[in-house]
DNA sequence: TAGGTGATCTTG
DNA sequence: AAGATCACCTAT
């Protein structure tokens, strides 16, 4: 049986929600499960940052412009919002809130849960390191997450997410995004959050 | 601390 | 049409 069988997976309900903040709290201690060519990995989400389309310039719809990059964030909450960042990394991120409200959470860190051989393979690493999945573009490499996977539902079988036990306020730190600086004083908003003394994080 | 990499956005 | 920028990562 596998770890997250006795879990049950998000639905609909949990994404559409209004606030993207809490959401992104939510999701620590989730576990992100994909699979893909039949393959599944899984890892349990330490790392998170909310993106709000109002009022933060540091998020990519925060203009309203409805691109092809920026699209799905308009749509309804739970589906993944992915891009390529640098020309290199494939940055995942779950849509959030109603249709029209464009907020998204950016998935920056993972402990990996199941299939770690195939994260290993898709690394090109050795052994199993903290690098593995502590960071977004990382991350995205080991679960196989590349922007064809931009639009899916994550309500569907291929990229989903499955509850866990809640983590508690007690063990969840909230600081500054990361590499946001761009964008004035919403770079100050402590939007990022993560399970605290958790070894998987992206940064100390 | 610097450089790679390509989509997106801004400027002229 | 060209240049700047960018929700990163790896190796010195």
């Amino acid at each position: 049986m596998r770890k997250f069988e006795a879990m049950s997976r998000l639905d609909r309900n949990f994404y559409r929600r209004g606030d993207v903040v809490e959401i992104a709290r939510d999701l620590l201690g989730k576990t992100l499960v994909t699979r893909i060519d039949g393959r599944v990995t899984a890892g349990k989400i330490v790392e998170t940052e909310a993106y709000s389309g109002r009022n933060d310039r540091a998020c990519h719809a925060h203009l309203q412009r409805r691109t092809r990059r920026t699209r799905v964030m308009f749509e309804e909450g739970g589906k993944a919002y992915v891009y390529l960042c640098y020309g290199i990394h494939h940055l995942f991120n779950i849509v959030t809130n109603r249709e029209g409200l464009a907020d998204a959470v950016l998935v920056r860190a993972l402990e990996p849960v199941e299939g770690v051989d195939l994260m290993l393979k898709r690394r090109g690493m050795e052994k199993l390191h903290k690098r593995l999945t502590a960071g977004p573009g990382v991350l995205s490499q080991a679960m196989g997450i590349h922007t064809d996977h931009y639009g899916l539902s994550l309500v569907d079988d291929h990229i989903w997410l499955e509850s866990g036990a809640g983590i508690s306020n007690d063990d969840i730190h909230a600081s500054a995004r990361i590499g946001v600086d761009y964008a004035g004083e919403d770079a100050l908003k402590p939007w990022r959050f993560y399970i605290k003394e958790n070894p998987w994080i992206s940064r100390r």
